[in-house]
DNA sequence: GACTTTTAGTGAGCATGCTTATTATCATCA
DNA sequence: TGATGATAATAAGCATGCTCACTAAAAGTC
């Protein structure tokens, strides 16, 4: 923050600022990032549970539970239930949920244009690769407690 | 999210679970990273403007009067009358406040060590450069309209 | 000096994400 | 079969961030 600025700060602006923005161009269409990004993943996984994807989107299920709610008032999921687990809910798309997939991959492709100026493709694609491994760092980290000490490790 | 995931997907994530890292680390300081941004940022601006401060973080000056809402509650930050204009306060830290930021520093180091695992000092900076001109592209495109448009640009 | 516009800050209400706790059902094993 | 433990989903409550709307005060204008 003073010359050179947190990375995790600027991380987190960016992801903000992204989110952002791309509401705005989809507010039109119903959903938000995050229910979009439900979708999508549901779109490859139809007649998955609700915990195996959380697990895959790596949210808590409480917090996917909350989504689908809203998606499913909203006409874009249904919930069956699963004739062998009463438990458990099968998830789907419904039919009016799919014309929707191109448009939002639309408005995320414009979104990504306009962050992405002055970036080439090889830029983009080491830019995947090294949020990648970030995040696989993140989730190793996660499995460790986290000390809360000023001499673990200096 | 196919074999190559969405990279606005993954920036998202990896945001939210560096976040999530940093707070189990934080929590026995009671300072979120949200908060910690506003405090690591008011300390070399004291005695600025809210108004001002938003600007500087980035964030919606509502978001920032209820952050400062809850850190002034909690003793780290006051708000001063300014003397010339009763609209605007002038934000201070507490002297308790102070021995926190070489705390919150070191959490956040020990934050980052763990999420660039593998990735050189140059790739770091690397890194930061890309995300700071993504996030001007970004802040540039607030501007401009967002159109939810079919045609616009293909 | 009254009138309009701008600025500083907040209220209300929503979405996302978390932690912690609870309910209902299934699976296991004596 | 009946207790015990694991699993699927949800409830309650908090923090952050937004949009939209509002009040109070300052600044500019006639």
């Amino acid at each position: 923050m003073p010359s050179s600025p947190n990375i995790s700060f600027v991380l987190h602006d960016v992801a903000r600022l992204l989110r952002k923005r791309f509401e705005q161009r989809s507010r039109a269409s119903g959903l938000t990032r995050a229910q979009w990004q439900v979708l999508a993943y549901l779109s490859r996984h139809e007649g998955i549970h609700q915990n195996k994807l959380a697990d895959l989107i790596e949210i808590m299920p409480i917090t996917l539970a909350r989504l689908l709610d809203k998606m499913e008032a909203r006409g874009f999921i249904e919930r069956r239930p699963n004739p062998t687990d009463r438990r458990a809910w099968l998830l789907y798309l419904t039919p009016q949920a799919h014309p929707l997939l191109e448009t939002m991959r639309s408005n995320g492709q414009k979104s990504r244009d306009e962050a992405f100026v002055g970036l080439s493709a090889d830029a983009q694609l080491h830019l995947l690769q090294t949020l990648c491994l970030i995040k696989s760092n993140l989730l190793e980290a996660r499995t460790q407690p986290a000390v809360d000490r000023e001499n673990d490790h200096d």
